[in-house]
DNA sequence: AAAATACGTCAGCCTTATTGACATATTTAA
DNA sequence: TTAAATATGTCAATAAGGCTGACGTATTTT
Protein backbone atom coordinates (compact mmCIF):
# COMPACT_ATOMS: atom_id res chain seq x y z
CA UNK A 1 0.00 0.00 0.00
CA UNK A 2 2.36 2.70 -1.13
CA UNK A 3 1.11 5.89 -0.11
CA UNK A 4 -2.03 5.70 -2.39
CA UNK A 5 -3.82 8.61 -4.13
CA UNK A 6 -6.45 10.28 -2.60
CA UNK A 7 -9.79 11.11 -4.72
CA UNK A 8 -11.92 14.17 -3.87
CA UNK A 9 -13.91 14.61 -7.00
CA UNK A 10 -17.69 12.61 -6.04
CA UNK A 11 -18.60 9.46 -6.90
CA UNK A 12 -21.94 10.44 -9.33
CA UNK A 13 -23.87 8.75 -12.57
CA UNK A 14 -21.48 9.54 -14.27
CA UNK A 15 -19.50 6.73 -12.87
CA UNK A 16 -21.98 4.60 -12.74
CA UNK A 17 -26.22 4.28 -13.30
CA UNK A 18 -28.62 3.76 -10.84
CA UNK A 19 -27.04 5.30 -7.65
CA UNK A 20 -30.02 6.86 -6.73
CA UNK A 21 -31.58 3.48 -6.81
CA UNK A 22 -29.05 1.63 -4.64
CA UNK A 23 -29.40 4.22 -1.98
CA UNK A 24 -33.00 4.31 -1.99
CA UNK A 25 -32.68 0.62 -1.75
CA UNK A 26 -30.63 0.93 0.92
CA UNK A 27 -32.19 3.28 2.79
CA UNK A 28 -36.29 2.06 2.35
CA UNK A 29 -35.07 -1.24 3.24
CA UNK A 30 -33.76 0.33 6.64
CA UNK A 31 -36.91 2.06 7.42
CA UNK A 32 -38.82 -1.00 6.55
CA UNK A 33 -37.16 -3.37 8.70
CA UNK A 34 -37.21 -0.85 11.87
CA UNK A 35 -41.07 -0.81 12.06
CA UNK A 36 -41.29 -4.69 13.15
CA UNK A 37 -37.51 -4.44 15.15
CA UNK A 38 -39.96 -2.17 18.35
CA UNK A 39 -42.05 -4.64 18.51
CA UNK A 40 -39.57 -7.38 18.40
CA UNK A 41 -37.42 -5.95 21.16
CA UNK A 42 -40.40 -6.23 23.71
CA UNK A 43 -40.24 -9.89 23.51
CA UNK A 44 -36.77 -10.19 23.67
CA UNK A 45 -36.56 -10.96 19.57
CA UNK A 46 -34.89 -9.84 16.62
CA UNK A 47 -35.12 -10.08 12.81
CA UNK A 48 -33.97 -13.78 12.60
CA UNK A 49 -36.86 -14.52 15.10
CA UNK A 50 -39.53 -12.35 12.28
CA UNK A 51 -38.35 -13.98 9.56
CA UNK A 52 -39.05 -17.52 11.01
CA UNK A 53 -42.19 -16.28 12.60
CA UNK A 54 -43.35 -14.77 9.26
CA UNK A 55 -42.58 -18.27 7.31
CA UNK A 56 -43.71 -20.26 9.60
CA UNK A 57 -47.62 -18.16 9.17
CA UNK A 58 -47.15 -17.59 5.69
CA UNK A 59 -46.53 -22.10 4.93
CA UNK A 60 -48.01 -23.66 8.45
CA UNK A 61 -46.79 -26.82 8.46
CA UNK A 62 -43.10 -26.66 7.32
CA UNK A 63 -40.41 -28.64 7.89
CA UNK A 64 -36.95 -27.91 9.11
CA UNK A 65 -35.44 -28.20 5.93
CA UNK A 66 -37.98 -26.34 4.26
CA UNK A 67 -37.32 -23.43 6.25
CA UNK A 68 -33.60 -23.93 6.38
CA UNK A 69 -34.33 -23.97 2.62
CA UNK A 70 -36.17 -20.45 2.30
CA UNK A 71 -33.74 -18.65 5.09
CA UNK A 72 -30.42 -20.26 3.36
CA UNK A 73 -29.22 -20.39 7.02
CA UNK A 74 -27.73 -23.18 8.74
CA UNK A 75 -29.56 -25.38 11.10
CA UNK A 76 -27.51 -24.49 14.25
CA UNK A 77 -28.25 -20.84 13.58
CA UNK A 78 -32.05 -21.68 13.35
CA UNK A 79 -32.44 -23.93 16.22
CA UNK A 80 -31.49 -21.25 18.54
CA UNK A 81 -34.45 -18.91 17.10
CA UNK A 82 -36.69 -21.29 16.63
CA UNK A 83 -36.17 -23.03 20.43
CA UNK A 84 -36.64 -19.25 21.46
CA UNK A 85 -40.35 -19.08 19.38
CA UNK A 86 -41.25 -22.39 20.95
CA UNK A 87 -40.06 -21.59 24.69
CA UNK A 88 -42.38 -18.58 24.42
CA UNK A 89 -44.96 -20.22 22.34
CA UNK A 90 -45.50 -18.79 19.44
CA UNK A 91 -44.63 -21.68 17.41
CA UNK A 92 -45.10 -25.27 17.74
CA UNK A 93 -44.03 -28.84 16.48
CA UNK A 94 -45.43 -32.18 14.96
CA UNK A 95 -43.98 -35.17 14.07
CA UNK A 96 -45.21 -35.45 10.23
CA UNK A 97 -47.51 -38.00 9.74
CA UNK A 98 -46.37 -39.43 6.44
CA UNK A 99 -42.75 -39.26 7.76
CA UNK A 100 -41.89 -39.35 11.51
CA UNK A 101 -38.31 -37.80 10.60
CA UNK A 102 -39.85 -34.46 9.93
CA UNK A 103 -41.05 -32.08 12.41
CA UNK A 104 -43.55 -29.89 10.97
CA UNK A 105 -43.64 -25.96 11.91
CA UNK A 106 -47.01 -24.37 13.12
CA UNK A 107 -47.70 -21.19 14.98
CA UNK A 108 -49.39 -20.65 17.93
CA UNK A 109 -52.74 -18.30 18.00
CA UNK A 110 -50.05 -16.32 20.08
CA UNK A 111 -47.52 -16.64 17.06
CA UNK A 112 -50.18 -15.68 14.48
CA UNK A 113 -51.18 -12.65 16.39
CA UNK A 114 -47.64 -11.30 16.60
CA UNK A 115 -46.93 -12.31 13.12
CA UNK A 116 -49.94 -9.84 12.03
CA UNK A 117 -49.38 -7.70 13.98
CA UNK A 118 -45.65 -6.86 12.28
CA UNK A 119 -46.83 -7.52 9.16
CA UNK A 120 -49.47 -4.60 9.68
CA UNK A 121 -46.83 -2.69 10.88
CA UNK A 122 -44.83 -3.08 7.26
CA UNK A 123 -48.26 -2.94 5.38
CA UNK A 124 -49.19 0.85 6.91
CA UNK A 125 -45.84 1.92 5.46
CA UNK A 126 -46.16 0.10 2.31
CA UNK A 127 -49.84 1.65 1.94
CA UNK A 128 -48.63 4.68 2.26
CA UNK A 129 -45.59 4.86 -0.52
CA UNK A 130 -48.15 3.13 -2.36
CA UNK A 131 -50.35 5.83 -1.79
CA UNK A 132 -50.11 8.56 -4.91
CA UNK A 133 -50.13 5.44 -7.88
CA UNK A 134 -52.51 3.37 -9.86
CA UNK A 135 -52.88 0.11 -10.34
CA UNK A 136 -50.00 0.29 -13.09
CA UNK A 137 -47.58 1.85 -10.70
CA UNK A 138 -48.33 -1.14 -8.33
CA UNK A 139 -47.40 -3.34 -10.85
CA UNK A 140 -44.40 -1.65 -11.87
CA UNK A 141 -42.80 -2.05 -8.12
CA UNK A 142 -43.75 -5.46 -7.89
CA UNK A 143 -41.88 -6.43 -11.41
CA UNK A 144 -39.20 -4.74 -10.29
CA UNK A 145 -39.03 -5.88 -7.25
CA UNK A 146 -39.22 -9.78 -8.62
CA UNK A 147 -36.61 -9.06 -11.37
CA UNK A 148 -34.40 -8.06 -8.74
CA UNK A 149 -34.69 -11.66 -6.64
CA UNK A 150 -32.11 -14.09 -8.12
CA UNK A 151 -34.13 -16.59 -10.58
CA UNK A 152 -34.21 -19.16 -8.34
CA UNK A 153 -36.36 -17.70 -5.77
CA UNK A 154 -38.23 -16.44 -7.76
CA UNK A 155 -40.84 -18.98 -7.89
CA UNK A 156 -40.43 -19.43 -4.68
CA UNK A 157 -41.93 -16.33 -3.86
CA UNK A 158 -44.95 -16.64 -6.95
CA UNK A 159 -46.24 -19.74 -5.22
CA UNK A 160 -46.21 -18.51 -1.64
CA UNK A 161 -48.48 -15.83 -3.00
CA UNK A 162 -51.45 -17.66 -4.62
CA UNK A 163 -51.41 -20.98 -2.67
CA UNK A 164 -49.61 -24.02 -2.97
CA UNK A 165 -50.13 -25.75 -0.06
CA UNK A 166 -47.31 -27.61 0.78
CA UNK B 1 -47.50 -20.65 27.92
CA UNK B 2 -50.46 -23.02 28.98
CA UNK B 3 -50.01 -25.40 25.82
CA UNK B 4 -51.63 -22.66 23.20
CA UNK B 5 -53.52 -23.68 20.26
CA UNK B 6 -51.69 -24.29 17.08
CA UNK B 7 -52.90 -22.53 13.54
CA UNK B 8 -52.67 -24.77 10.65
CA UNK B 9 -54.51 -22.07 7.97
CA UNK B 10 -52.05 -19.95 6.22
CA UNK B 11 -51.99 -16.48 6.88
CA UNK B 12 -52.83 -14.85 3.68
CA UNK B 13 -53.77 -11.18 1.90
CA UNK B 14 -57.47 -11.69 3.52
CA UNK B 15 -55.54 -11.16 7.04
CA UNK B 16 -53.45 -8.34 6.07
CA UNK B 17 -52.35 -6.29 2.77
CA UNK B 18 -49.38 -6.03 0.49
CA UNK B 19 -48.06 -9.86 2.18
CA UNK B 20 -46.75 -9.98 -2.09
CA UNK B 21 -44.79 -7.02 -1.36
CA UNK B 22 -43.13 -7.39 1.96
CA UNK B 23 -42.16 -10.56 0.65
CA UNK B 24 -40.65 -8.75 -2.19
CA UNK B 25 -38.49 -6.42 -0.25
CA UNK B 26 -37.10 -9.43 1.33
CA UNK B 27 -36.45 -11.72 -1.41
CA UNK B 28 -34.95 -8.60 -3.43
CA UNK B 29 -32.74 -7.13 -1.05
CA UNK B 30 -31.11 -9.91 -0.22
CA UNK B 31 -30.13 -10.97 -4.05
CA UNK B 32 -29.46 -7.31 -4.28
CA UNK B 33 -26.55 -7.39 -1.29
CA UNK B 34 -25.09 -10.50 -1.91
CA UNK B 35 -23.71 -9.56 -5.60
CA UNK B 36 -21.35 -7.36 -3.54
CA UNK B 37 -20.96 -9.63 -0.43
CA UNK B 38 -18.64 -12.32 -2.76
CA UNK B 39 -16.41 -9.38 -4.07
CA UNK B 40 -16.30 -7.96 -0.66
CA UNK B 41 -14.73 -11.53 1.00
CA UNK B 42 -11.97 -11.49 -1.16
CA UNK B 43 -10.95 -8.50 0.69
CA UNK B 44 -11.85 -9.88 4.21
CA UNK B 45 -14.57 -7.31 3.89
CA UNK B 46 -18.07 -6.77 4.72
CA UNK B 47 -21.46 -5.49 3.86
CA UNK B 48 -20.43 -2.73 7.15
CA UNK B 49 -16.89 -1.90 4.85
CA UNK B 50 -18.95 -1.44 1.74
CA UNK B 51 -21.44 1.04 3.83
CA UNK B 52 -18.70 3.04 4.58
CA UNK B 53 -16.82 2.71 1.39
CA UNK B 54 -20.22 3.88 -0.28
CA UNK B 55 -20.62 6.73 1.18
CA UNK B 56 -16.99 8.16 1.14
CA UNK B 57 -16.86 8.06 -2.21
CA UNK B 58 -20.45 9.86 -2.92
CA UNK B 59 -19.67 12.36 -0.39
CA UNK B 60 -15.63 12.75 -0.50
CA UNK B 61 -14.52 14.67 2.44
CA UNK B 62 -17.39 13.83 5.05
CA UNK B 63 -16.65 14.03 8.76
CA UNK B 64 -16.67 11.04 10.76
CA UNK B 65 -19.67 12.35 12.81
CA UNK B 66 -21.39 12.71 9.74
CA UNK B 67 -20.78 9.02 8.21
CA UNK B 68 -22.24 8.68 11.64
CA UNK B 69 -25.13 9.93 11.25
CA UNK B 70 -25.79 8.51 7.88
CA UNK B 71 -24.87 5.12 8.84
CA UNK B 72 -26.98 5.45 12.55
CA UNK B 73 -23.88 3.53 13.91
CA UNK B 74 -22.43 4.24 17.28
CA UNK B 75 -18.48 5.10 16.56
CA UNK B 76 -16.88 2.28 18.17
CA UNK B 77 -18.45 0.14 15.43
CA UNK B 78 -17.51 2.43 12.22
CA UNK B 79 -14.02 2.71 13.77
CA UNK B 80 -12.77 -0.84 13.63
CA UNK B 81 -14.33 -0.94 10.27
CA UNK B 82 -12.33 2.62 9.02
CA UNK B 83 -9.56 1.34 10.68
CA UNK B 84 -9.28 -1.64 8.37
CA UNK B 85 -10.48 0.52 5.36
CA UNK B 86 -7.68 2.91 5.56
CA UNK B 87 -4.98 0.11 7.13
CA UNK B 88 -5.78 -1.56 3.42
CA UNK B 89 -5.56 1.67 1.38
CA UNK B 90 -9.11 1.86 0.35
CA UNK B 91 -9.63 5.16 2.40
CA UNK B 92 -7.07 8.21 3.87
CA UNK B 93 -7.99 10.90 6.09
CA UNK B 94 -7.17 14.43 6.06
CA UNK B 95 -7.20 16.72 8.90
CA UNK B 96 -10.30 19.68 8.32
CA UNK B 97 -8.77 22.69 7.22
CA UNK B 98 -10.89 25.07 8.80
CA UNK B 99 -11.70 23.06 12.34
CA UNK B 100 -8.42 21.01 12.80
CA UNK B 101 -11.10 18.62 15.18
CA UNK B 102 -12.35 17.02 12.35
CA UNK B 103 -11.30 14.03 10.23
CA UNK B 104 -12.38 14.36 6.86
CA UNK B 105 -12.49 11.14 4.92
CA UNK B 106 -11.30 10.72 1.11
CA UNK B 107 -11.51 7.49 -0.65
CA UNK B 108 -8.18 6.62 -2.33
CA UNK B 109 -7.62 5.38 -5.98
CA UNK B 110 -8.12 1.81 -4.91
CA UNK B 111 -11.18 2.89 -2.77
CA UNK B 112 -12.94 4.60 -6.10
CA UNK B 113 -12.08 1.51 -8.18
CA UNK B 114 -13.44 -0.83 -5.74
CA UNK B 115 -16.19 1.69 -4.64
CA UNK B 116 -17.37 1.32 -8.35
CA UNK B 117 -17.18 -2.28 -8.78
CA UNK B 118 -19.25 -3.38 -6.47
CA UNK B 119 -21.65 -0.55 -7.47
CA UNK B 120 -21.40 -1.85 -11.26
CA UNK B 121 -22.51 -5.34 -9.96
CA UNK B 122 -25.55 -3.94 -8.21
CA UNK B 123 -26.42 -1.58 -11.27
CA UNK B 124 -26.45 -4.27 -13.15
CA UNK B 125 -29.06 -6.45 -11.58
CA UNK B 126 -30.93 -3.15 -11.43
CA UNK B 127 -30.92 -2.34 -15.41
CA UNK B 128 -31.77 -6.01 -15.41
CA UNK B 129 -35.10 -5.16 -13.33
CA UNK B 130 -35.63 -2.17 -14.76
CA UNK B 131 -35.72 -3.55 -18.81
CA UNK B 132 -39.37 -3.74 -19.33
CA UNK B 133 -40.00 -0.73 -17.88
CA UNK B 134 -40.43 2.63 -19.27
CA UNK B 135 -39.87 5.72 -17.96
CA UNK B 136 -43.01 6.22 -16.36
CA UNK B 137 -42.22 2.68 -14.61
CA UNK B 138 -38.86 3.79 -12.85
CA UNK B 139 -40.43 6.47 -11.75
CA UNK B 140 -42.94 4.52 -10.17
CA UNK B 141 -40.31 2.55 -8.45
CA UNK B 142 -37.97 4.97 -7.46
CA UNK B 143 -41.26 7.23 -5.65
CA UNK B 144 -42.66 3.98 -4.17
CA UNK B 145 -38.71 3.41 -2.42
CA UNK B 146 -38.24 7.42 -1.57
CA UNK B 147 -41.68 7.33 0.41
CA UNK B 148 -41.08 4.22 1.95
CA UNK B 149 -37.84 5.83 3.66
CA UNK B 150 -38.04 7.63 6.82
CA UNK B 151 -39.48 11.41 6.17
CA UNK B 152 -35.95 12.18 8.59
CA UNK B 153 -33.30 10.49 5.60
CA UNK B 154 -35.18 11.12 3.04
CA UNK B 155 -33.91 14.74 2.32
CA UNK B 156 -30.17 13.10 2.96
CA UNK B 157 -31.11 10.87 0.00
CA UNK B 158 -32.09 13.65 -2.01
CA UNK B 159 -29.59 15.97 -1.98
CA UNK B 160 -26.92 12.83 -2.70
CA UNK B 161 -28.16 12.54 -6.12
CA UNK B 162 -28.18 15.78 -7.84
CA UNK B 163 -25.07 17.67 -6.25
CA UNK B 164 -24.39 19.33 -2.75
CA UNK B 165 -21.03 19.71 -1.98
CA UNK B 166 -20.59 19.35 1.54
C1' DA C 1 -29.70 -55.47 8.88
C1' DA C 2 -27.55 -51.42 6.76
C1' DA C 3 -27.68 -47.01 4.84
C1' DA C 4 -29.72 -42.71 4.19
C1' DT C 5 -32.49 -38.99 5.94
C1' DA C 6 -34.28 -35.32 9.15
C1' DC C 7 -33.32 -33.28 13.02
C1' DG C 8 -31.18 -31.69 17.58
C1' DT C 9 -27.27 -30.25 20.03
C1' DC C 10 -22.55 -29.26 21.79
C1' DA C 11 -18.51 -26.45 21.25
C1' DG C 12 -16.02 -22.85 19.25
C1' DC C 13 -15.46 -18.93 16.15
C1' DC C 14 -16.56 -14.53 13.35
C1' DT C 15 -18.81 -10.01 12.22
C1' DT C 16 -21.25 -6.32 13.38
C1' DA C 17 -23.61 -4.10 16.33
C1' DT C 18 -24.26 -2.23 21.33
C1' DT C 19 -22.95 0.62 25.99
C1' DG C 20 -19.90 2.96 29.13
C1' DA C 21 -15.71 5.12 30.29
C1' DC C 22 -11.87 7.77 29.39
C1' DA C 23 -7.94 10.26 26.67
C1' DT C 24 -6.63 13.85 23.39
C1' DA C 25 -6.64 17.63 20.28
C1' DT C 26 -8.85 21.70 18.93
C1' DT C 27 -12.11 25.31 18.89
C1' DT C 28 -15.18 28.42 21.18
C1' DA C 29 -16.91 31.01 24.97
C1' DA C 30 -16.58 33.38 29.31
C1' DT D 1 -6.50 33.10 29.00
C1' DT D 2 -8.52 29.74 31.20
C1' DA D 3 -12.71 26.86 30.89
C1' DA D 4 -16.00 24.44 28.36
C1' DA D 5 -17.63 22.28 24.40
C1' DT D 6 -16.66 19.56 20.34
C1' DA D 7 -14.68 15.83 17.30
C1' DT D 8 -12.42 11.95 17.48
C1' DG D 9 -10.01 7.69 19.09
C1' DT D 10 -9.78 3.77 22.04
C1' DC D 11 -10.38 0.19 25.73
C1' DA D 12 -13.40 -3.25 27.62
C1' DA D 13 -17.42 -5.92 27.95
C1' DT D 14 -21.70 -7.67 25.86
C1' DA D 15 -25.17 -9.34 22.48
C1' DA D 16 -27.37 -11.02 18.11
C1' DG D 17 -26.97 -13.77 14.52
C1' DG D 18 -24.37 -15.89 11.44
C1' DC D 19 -20.70 -19.87 10.57
C1' DT D 20 -18.15 -24.90 10.74
C1' DG D 21 -17.46 -29.45 12.50
C1' DA D 22 -18.77 -33.33 15.08
C1' DC D 23 -21.82 -36.46 17.09
C1' DG D 24 -26.35 -38.61 18.66
C1' DT D 25 -30.97 -40.31 17.63
C1' DA D 26 -35.14 -41.46 15.52
C1' DT D 27 -37.16 -42.99 11.34
C1' DT D 28 -37.44 -44.42 6.67
C1' DT D 29 -35.52 -46.70 2.71
C1' DT D 30 -32.86 -50.05 0.51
Amino acid sequence: MTDSEIVKTSMSEDDCENFRTIELLFFAYRSFITDADEVLADYGFGRAHHRVLHFVNRRPGLSVAELLEILKITKQSLSRVLRDLMDSGHIAQERGAIDGRRRLLYPTKEGRALALRLSQLQSRRINAAFERQDNEGRRNVEEFLRLMIDPEDRDFVDQLGPRGDI
